[in-house]
DNA sequence: CCATATAGTCAAGATACTTGACGATTTTCC
DNA sequence: GGAAAATCGTCAAGTATCTTGACTATATGG
Protein backbone atom coordinates (compact mmCIF):
# COMPACT_ATOMS: atom_id res chain seq x y z
CA UNK A 1 0.00 0.00 0.00
CA UNK A 2 1.29 3.50 0.25
CA UNK A 3 3.68 4.18 2.29
CA UNK A 4 3.83 7.43 4.60
CA UNK A 5 5.92 9.56 3.70
CA UNK A 6 6.98 12.11 6.65
CA UNK A 7 4.76 14.70 4.86
CA UNK A 8 2.69 16.79 6.65
CA UNK A 9 0.80 13.46 8.09
CA UNK A 10 -2.59 13.88 6.63
CA UNK A 11 -3.87 10.49 6.36
CA UNK A 12 -5.37 9.31 3.52
CA UNK A 13 -9.26 9.17 3.70
CA UNK A 14 -11.13 6.71 5.41
CA UNK A 15 -14.92 7.54 5.33
CA UNK A 16 -17.50 5.41 3.85
CA UNK A 17 -17.40 6.77 0.82
CA UNK A 18 -13.92 6.15 0.01
CA UNK A 19 -14.05 2.87 1.40
CA UNK A 20 -16.80 1.89 -1.26
CA UNK A 21 -14.95 3.61 -4.08
CA UNK A 22 -11.93 1.68 -3.44
CA UNK A 23 -13.75 -1.60 -2.72
CA UNK A 24 -16.08 -1.49 -5.76
CA UNK A 25 -13.10 -0.58 -7.84
CA UNK A 26 -11.13 -3.51 -6.66
CA UNK A 27 -13.89 -6.12 -7.67
CA UNK A 28 -14.34 -4.66 -10.94
CA UNK A 29 -10.51 -4.68 -11.32
CA UNK A 30 -10.53 -8.22 -10.49
CA UNK A 31 -13.42 -9.12 -12.68
CA UNK A 32 -12.20 -7.82 -15.66
CA UNK A 33 -8.98 -9.10 -15.27
CA UNK A 34 -10.84 -12.93 -15.04
CA UNK A 35 -12.33 -12.26 -17.84
CA UNK A 36 -9.39 -11.36 -20.12
CA UNK A 37 -7.41 -14.16 -18.62
CA UNK A 38 -10.62 -16.55 -19.23
CA UNK A 39 -10.21 -15.22 -22.75
CA UNK A 40 -12.42 -13.09 -23.15
CA UNK A 41 -10.27 -9.80 -23.92
CA UNK A 42 -12.90 -7.38 -25.14
CA UNK A 43 -14.95 -7.74 -21.87
CA UNK A 44 -14.93 -3.96 -20.10
CA UNK A 45 -16.73 -2.67 -17.34
CA UNK A 46 -18.36 -0.37 -19.54
CA UNK A 47 -19.83 -3.31 -21.35
CA UNK A 48 -20.39 -5.60 -18.72
CA UNK A 49 -22.53 -2.63 -17.38
CA UNK A 50 -24.43 -3.04 -20.49
CA UNK A 51 -24.57 -6.95 -20.44
CA UNK A 52 -25.93 -7.29 -17.17
CA UNK A 53 -29.19 -5.92 -18.79
CA UNK A 54 -29.71 -8.33 -21.41
CA UNK A 55 -31.45 -11.40 -20.37
CA UNK A 56 -30.29 -14.66 -21.86
CA UNK A 57 -32.96 -14.80 -24.14
CA UNK A 58 -32.27 -11.70 -25.75
CA UNK A 59 -34.41 -8.36 -25.61
CA UNK A 60 -35.47 -5.12 -27.27
CA UNK A 61 -32.60 -2.50 -27.82
CA UNK A 62 -35.78 -0.30 -26.69
CA UNK A 63 -36.10 -2.01 -23.70
CA UNK A 64 -32.45 -2.08 -22.84
CA UNK A 65 -32.45 1.91 -23.36
CA UNK A 66 -34.73 2.20 -20.76
CA UNK A 67 -33.27 -0.22 -18.25
CA UNK A 68 -29.74 1.01 -18.38
CA UNK A 69 -29.26 4.48 -17.27
CA UNK A 70 -27.63 5.98 -19.95
CA UNK A 71 -28.61 7.52 -23.15
CA UNK A 72 -29.88 5.39 -26.25
CA UNK A 73 -26.71 6.49 -28.50
CA UNK A 74 -24.56 5.22 -25.57
CA UNK A 75 -26.21 2.01 -25.57
CA UNK A 76 -26.31 2.28 -29.26
CA UNK A 77 -22.89 2.27 -29.70
CA UNK A 78 -22.15 0.13 -26.62
CA UNK A 79 -24.37 -2.46 -29.00
CA UNK A 80 -21.99 -1.84 -31.85
CA UNK A 81 -18.91 -2.94 -30.47
CA UNK A 82 -20.47 -5.25 -28.62
CA UNK A 83 -21.86 -6.79 -32.00
CA UNK A 84 -18.35 -6.33 -33.99
CA UNK A 85 -16.76 -8.71 -31.44
CA UNK A 86 -19.64 -11.38 -31.86
CA UNK A 87 -21.09 -11.48 -28.78
CA UNK A 88 -24.42 -10.04 -29.78
CA UNK A 89 -26.13 -9.92 -33.10
CA UNK A 90 -28.72 -7.36 -33.70
CA UNK A 91 -32.27 -8.58 -35.63
CA UNK A 92 -35.34 -6.97 -36.96
CA UNK A 93 -37.94 -6.94 -34.47
CA UNK A 94 -40.83 -8.79 -36.53
CA UNK A 95 -43.88 -7.48 -34.81
CA UNK A 96 -42.63 -4.00 -35.22
CA UNK A 97 -40.76 -2.29 -38.37
CA UNK A 98 -39.04 0.58 -36.35
CA UNK A 99 -37.65 -2.18 -33.36
CA UNK A 100 -34.50 -4.38 -33.44
CA UNK A 101 -33.90 -7.58 -31.05
CA UNK A 102 -30.55 -7.97 -29.54
CA UNK A 103 -29.44 -11.32 -29.09
CA UNK A 104 -26.23 -13.19 -27.20
CA UNK A 105 -24.29 -15.59 -29.86
CA UNK A 106 -22.45 -18.65 -28.84
CA UNK A 107 -19.34 -16.91 -27.55
CA UNK A 108 -21.70 -14.20 -26.02
CA UNK A 109 -23.25 -17.03 -24.04
CA UNK A 110 -19.59 -18.40 -22.98
CA UNK A 111 -18.97 -15.20 -21.80
CA UNK A 112 -21.74 -14.83 -19.31
CA UNK A 113 -20.65 -18.02 -18.34
CA UNK A 114 -17.82 -17.71 -17.51
CA UNK A 115 -18.54 -14.44 -15.72
CA UNK A 116 -21.08 -16.27 -13.44
CA UNK A 117 -17.90 -18.77 -12.37
CA UNK A 118 -15.68 -16.12 -12.06
CA UNK A 119 -18.57 -13.96 -9.79
CA UNK A 120 -18.52 -17.43 -7.77
CA UNK A 121 -15.06 -17.35 -6.93
CA UNK A 122 -14.27 -13.64 -6.35
CA UNK A 123 -16.86 -14.05 -3.70
CA UNK A 124 -15.22 -17.06 -2.00
CA UNK A 125 -12.02 -15.11 -1.91
CA UNK A 126 -13.23 -12.54 -0.22
CA UNK A 127 -15.35 -14.62 1.93
CA UNK A 128 -11.76 -16.36 3.02
CA UNK A 129 -10.21 -13.66 3.64
CA UNK A 130 -12.26 -11.88 6.09
CA UNK A 131 -14.56 -14.29 7.33
CA UNK A 132 -18.09 -15.42 6.13
CA UNK A 133 -19.99 -13.60 9.20
CA UNK A 134 -18.19 -10.33 8.42
CA UNK A 135 -18.69 -10.81 4.29
CA UNK A 136 -22.36 -11.33 5.56
CA UNK A 137 -22.10 -8.49 7.60
CA UNK A 138 -21.19 -6.89 4.67
CA UNK A 139 -24.22 -7.44 2.15
CA UNK A 140 -26.69 -7.20 4.89
CA UNK A 141 -25.02 -3.06 5.36
CA UNK A 142 -24.84 -2.99 1.45
CA UNK A 143 -28.45 -3.96 1.11
CA UNK A 144 -30.09 -2.30 3.86
CA UNK A 145 -28.78 1.21 2.24
CA UNK A 146 -29.88 -0.10 -1.07
CA UNK A 147 -33.33 -0.52 0.41
CA UNK A 148 -33.63 2.87 2.00
CA UNK A 149 -32.03 4.80 -0.99
CA UNK A 150 -35.15 3.52 -2.86
CA UNK A 151 -37.23 4.81 -0.28
CA UNK A 152 -35.71 7.84 -1.12
CA UNK A 153 -36.01 7.89 -4.59
CA UNK A 154 -33.24 9.48 -5.61
CA UNK A 155 -30.54 7.80 -7.35
CA UNK A 156 -29.88 6.90 -10.84
CA UNK A 157 -29.33 3.26 -11.26
CA UNK A 158 -26.62 2.63 -13.95
CA UNK A 159 -25.01 -0.62 -14.08
CA UNK A 160 -21.56 -1.31 -14.57
CA UNK A 161 -19.40 -3.53 -13.77
CA UNK A 162 -22.02 -5.96 -12.61
CA UNK A 163 -21.54 -9.43 -13.82
CA UNK A 164 -23.82 -11.30 -16.48
CA UNK A 165 -26.87 -12.33 -14.01
CA UNK A 166 -29.79 -14.85 -15.01
CA UNK A 167 -31.96 -16.45 -13.55
CA UNK B 1 -48.04 0.56 -26.91
CA UNK B 2 -46.16 -2.47 -27.54
CA UNK B 3 -45.36 -4.05 -24.11
CA UNK B 4 -46.00 -7.37 -23.82
CA UNK B 5 -42.62 -8.87 -23.85
CA UNK B 6 -42.22 -11.61 -21.27
CA UNK B 7 -38.96 -11.04 -19.61
CA UNK B 8 -39.87 -9.66 -16.63
CA UNK B 9 -38.15 -12.84 -14.92
CA UNK B 10 -35.00 -11.11 -15.05
CA UNK B 11 -33.98 -10.50 -11.36
CA UNK B 12 -31.77 -7.70 -10.33
CA UNK B 13 -27.97 -8.49 -9.64
CA UNK B 14 -27.53 -9.42 -5.97
CA UNK B 15 -23.70 -10.29 -5.86
CA UNK B 16 -21.54 -8.72 -4.06
CA UNK B 17 -19.93 -6.58 -6.92
CA UNK B 18 -22.60 -5.21 -8.23
CA UNK B 19 -23.76 -4.07 -4.21
CA UNK B 20 -20.14 -2.41 -4.02
CA UNK B 21 -20.79 -0.55 -7.64
CA UNK B 22 -23.87 0.72 -6.79
CA UNK B 23 -23.22 1.73 -3.11
CA UNK B 24 -20.60 3.63 -4.66
CA UNK B 25 -21.80 5.04 -7.29
CA UNK B 26 -25.04 6.19 -4.90
CA UNK B 27 -22.51 7.64 -2.22
CA UNK B 28 -20.78 9.57 -5.11
CA UNK B 29 -23.57 10.95 -7.01
CA UNK B 30 -24.78 12.22 -3.30
CA UNK B 31 -21.53 13.98 -2.68
CA UNK B 32 -21.04 15.53 -6.30
CA UNK B 33 -24.74 16.59 -6.44
CA UNK B 34 -24.22 18.27 -2.48
CA UNK B 35 -21.29 20.04 -3.84
CA UNK B 36 -23.20 21.59 -6.43
CA UNK B 37 -25.66 22.31 -4.65
CA UNK B 38 -22.85 24.05 -2.28
CA UNK B 39 -21.95 25.89 -5.40
CA UNK B 40 -19.07 24.32 -6.06
CA UNK B 41 -20.04 23.37 -10.12
CA UNK B 42 -16.76 22.39 -10.66
CA UNK B 43 -16.72 19.69 -8.42
CA UNK B 44 -16.37 16.00 -10.65
CA UNK B 45 -15.70 12.38 -9.49
CA UNK B 46 -12.31 12.57 -11.14
CA UNK B 47 -11.17 15.86 -9.65
CA UNK B 48 -12.66 14.23 -6.27
CA UNK B 49 -10.03 11.41 -6.47
CA UNK B 50 -7.50 13.30 -7.07
CA UNK B 51 -8.17 16.07 -4.71
CA UNK B 52 -8.38 13.19 -1.73
CA UNK B 53 -4.98 12.68 -2.47
CA UNK B 54 -4.34 16.20 -1.85
CA UNK B 55 -3.42 17.17 1.81
CA UNK B 56 -4.51 20.39 2.93
CA UNK B 57 -0.95 21.58 3.29
CA UNK B 58 -0.35 20.72 -0.33
CA UNK B 59 2.18 18.46 -1.87
CA UNK B 60 4.78 18.16 -4.92
CA UNK B 61 3.39 17.04 -7.95
CA UNK B 62 5.19 13.92 -8.06
CA UNK B 63 4.06 12.74 -4.70
CA UNK B 64 0.53 13.32 -6.12
CA UNK B 65 1.28 10.90 -9.21
CA UNK B 66 2.91 8.31 -6.47
CA UNK B 67 -0.10 8.12 -4.51
CA UNK B 68 -3.04 8.57 -7.18
CA UNK B 69 -2.94 5.30 -9.36
CA UNK B 70 -3.47 6.81 -12.44
CA UNK B 71 -0.52 8.10 -14.58
CA UNK B 72 1.05 11.19 -14.70
CA UNK B 73 -0.16 12.78 -17.49
CA UNK B 74 -3.87 11.87 -16.41
CA UNK B 75 -2.90 13.66 -13.21
CA UNK B 76 -1.24 16.55 -14.71
CA UNK B 77 -4.68 17.27 -17.15
CA UNK B 78 -6.54 17.41 -13.78
CA UNK B 79 -4.24 19.73 -11.98
CA UNK B 80 -4.65 21.70 -15.30
CA UNK B 81 -8.50 21.85 -15.04
CA UNK B 82 -8.22 22.38 -11.23
CA UNK B 83 -5.73 25.19 -11.56
CA UNK B 84 -8.54 26.97 -14.45
CA UNK B 85 -11.09 26.85 -12.02
CA UNK B 86 -8.71 28.48 -9.82
CA UNK B 87 -9.25 25.79 -6.91
CA UNK B 88 -5.57 25.40 -7.03
CA UNK B 89 -2.71 26.67 -7.70
CA UNK B 90 0.90 25.54 -8.72
CA UNK B 91 4.50 26.79 -7.90
CA UNK B 92 8.14 25.81 -8.80
CA UNK B 93 9.41 23.95 -5.50
CA UNK B 94 12.25 26.23 -4.27
CA UNK B 95 14.09 22.81 -2.96
CA UNK B 96 14.18 21.36 -6.83
CA UNK B 97 13.97 23.39 -9.68
CA UNK B 98 12.37 20.54 -11.42
CA UNK B 99 9.56 19.71 -8.92
CA UNK B 100 6.19 21.86 -8.59
CA UNK B 101 4.09 22.27 -5.65
CA UNK B 102 0.50 22.27 -5.69
CA UNK B 103 -1.29 24.05 -3.23
CA UNK B 104 -5.12 24.85 -2.61
CA UNK B 105 -6.84 29.02 -2.80
CA UNK B 106 -8.56 29.91 -0.72
CA UNK B 107 -11.61 28.58 -2.78
CA UNK B 108 -9.93 25.07 -2.50
CA UNK B 109 -9.82 25.33 0.55
CA UNK B 110 -13.78 26.66 1.30
CA UNK B 111 -14.44 23.88 -0.53
CA UNK B 112 -13.02 21.16 1.25
CA UNK B 113 -14.52 22.39 3.93
CA UNK B 114 -17.40 22.20 2.58
CA UNK B 115 -16.84 18.49 1.61
CA UNK B 116 -15.77 18.05 5.38
CA UNK B 117 -19.29 19.11 6.23
CA UNK B 118 -21.32 16.83 2.92
CA UNK B 119 -19.54 13.98 3.98
CA UNK B 120 -20.58 13.94 7.75
CA UNK B 121 -23.93 14.50 6.37
CA UNK B 122 -24.07 11.80 4.15
CA UNK B 123 -22.68 9.43 6.58
CA UNK B 124 -25.04 10.52 9.31
CA UNK B 125 -27.77 9.34 6.83
CA UNK B 126 -26.57 6.17 6.29
CA UNK B 127 -26.63 5.66 10.28
CA UNK B 128 -29.55 6.94 10.28
CA UNK B 129 -30.81 4.67 7.78
CA UNK B 130 -29.35 1.59 8.84
CA UNK B 131 -28.48 1.84 12.07
CA UNK B 132 -25.06 2.55 14.08
CA UNK B 133 -24.40 -0.56 14.42
CA UNK B 134 -24.81 -1.98 10.53
CA UNK B 135 -22.97 0.88 9.67
CA UNK B 136 -20.30 0.26 11.91
CA UNK B 137 -19.99 -3.65 9.96
CA UNK B 138 -20.08 -2.32 7.17
CA UNK B 139 -16.49 -0.06 7.88
CA UNK B 140 -14.82 -3.05 9.50
CA UNK B 141 -15.90 -5.50 6.24
CA UNK B 142 -14.42 -2.56 3.94
CA UNK B 143 -11.49 -2.39 6.23
CA UNK B 144 -10.42 -6.04 6.58
CA UNK B 145 -11.30 -6.43 2.60
CA UNK B 146 -8.38 -3.44 1.64
CA UNK B 147 -6.46 -4.50 4.66
CA UNK B 148 -6.56 -8.47 2.78
CA UNK B 149 -5.93 -6.87 -0.10
CA UNK B 150 -2.81 -4.87 0.62
CA UNK B 151 -1.45 -7.99 2.30
CA UNK B 152 -2.17 -9.59 -1.26
CA UNK B 153 0.47 -7.95 -2.68
CA UNK B 154 -2.10 -6.63 -4.56
CA UNK B 155 -1.41 -3.46 -6.52
CA UNK B 156 -3.22 -0.03 -5.52
CA UNK B 157 -6.09 1.05 -7.58
CA UNK B 158 -5.14 1.11 -11.28
CA UNK B 159 -8.44 1.49 -13.04
CA UNK B 160 -9.92 -0.01 -16.53
CA UNK B 161 -8.81 -3.49 -16.36
CA UNK B 162 -5.22 -2.94 -17.07
CA UNK B 163 -2.60 -4.61 -15.17
CA UNK B 164 0.47 -2.19 -14.60
CA UNK B 165 3.19 -4.29 -13.23
CA UNK B 166 6.84 -2.85 -12.96
CA UNK B 167 7.09 -0.73 -9.89
C1' DC C 1 31.98 15.85 -16.40
C1' DC C 2 29.15 12.59 -18.04
C1' DA C 3 25.50 8.98 -17.50
C1' DT C 4 21.36 8.33 -15.92
C1' DA C 5 17.35 8.89 -13.17
C1' DT C 6 13.61 12.07 -11.98
C1' DA C 7 9.97 15.99 -12.68
C1' DG C 8 7.11 17.83 -15.56
C1' DT C 9 5.17 18.88 -20.30
C1' DC C 10 3.36 18.31 -25.07
C1' DA C 11 0.92 15.68 -28.43
C1' DA C 12 -2.01 12.23 -30.12
C1' DG C 13 -5.32 8.74 -29.46
C1' DA C 14 -8.84 5.43 -27.08
C1' DT C 15 -12.99 4.82 -24.39
C1' DA C 16 -17.20 5.98 -22.64
C1' DC C 17 -20.16 8.87 -22.57
C1' DT C 18 -23.14 13.41 -23.99
C1' DT C 19 -26.58 16.43 -26.93
C1' DG C 20 -28.65 17.52 -31.37
C1' DA C 21 -30.67 16.39 -35.67
C1' DC C 22 -32.84 13.22 -38.61
C1' DG C 23 -35.37 9.48 -41.31
C1' DA C 24 -38.46 5.68 -40.73
C1' DT C 25 -42.08 3.49 -38.78
C1' DT C 26 -46.20 3.05 -35.61
C1' DT C 27 -49.88 4.90 -32.83
C1' DT C 28 -53.32 8.30 -31.73
C1' DC C 29 -57.01 10.96 -32.54
C1' DC C 30 -60.36 13.55 -35.28
C1' DG D 1 -58.66 7.53 -43.81
C1' DG D 2 -55.23 10.48 -42.77
C1' DA D 3 -52.50 14.02 -40.54
C1' DA D 4 -50.15 14.90 -36.09
C1' DA D 5 -47.49 12.97 -32.69
C1' DA D 6 -44.88 9.60 -30.37
C1' DT D 7 -41.38 5.96 -30.64
C1' DC D 8 -37.15 3.46 -32.56
C1' DG D 9 -32.97 3.48 -34.20
C1' DT D 10 -29.12 6.02 -36.48
C1' DC D 11 -25.62 9.53 -37.84
C1' DA D 12 -22.65 13.22 -36.49
C1' DA D 13 -20.15 15.94 -33.46
C1' DG D 14 -18.40 17.21 -28.92
C1' DT D 15 -16.72 16.47 -23.92
C1' DA D 16 -14.37 14.24 -19.98
C1' DT D 17 -11.19 11.10 -18.53
C1' DC D 18 -7.44 8.40 -19.10
C1' DT D 19 -3.72 6.15 -21.99
C1' DT D 20 1.12 5.70 -24.37
C1' DG D 21 5.04 7.88 -26.59
C1' DA D 22 8.30 11.40 -27.06
C1' DC D 23 10.56 15.29 -25.27
C1' DT D 24 12.96 19.07 -22.14
C1' DA D 25 14.99 20.55 -17.96
C1' DT D 26 17.04 19.66 -13.75
C1' DA D 27 19.38 16.79 -10.26
C1' DT D 28 22.49 13.22 -8.68
C1' DG D 29 26.26 10.17 -8.24
C1' DG D 30 30.27 7.99 -9.78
Amino acid sequence: MVKELDEKAEALPDHVGWRLWQASRAWQAEFVAAMHAAGHGWFTEARAGLLGHIPRGGTRQSALIERSAISKQAVQQLLDGLEAEGVLERLPDPRDGRGKLVRYTRKGLDALRDGDRIKLQIESGYIDRIGRERFAALMDALRSLDAGRAHAGDMPVNVRGQTPETK
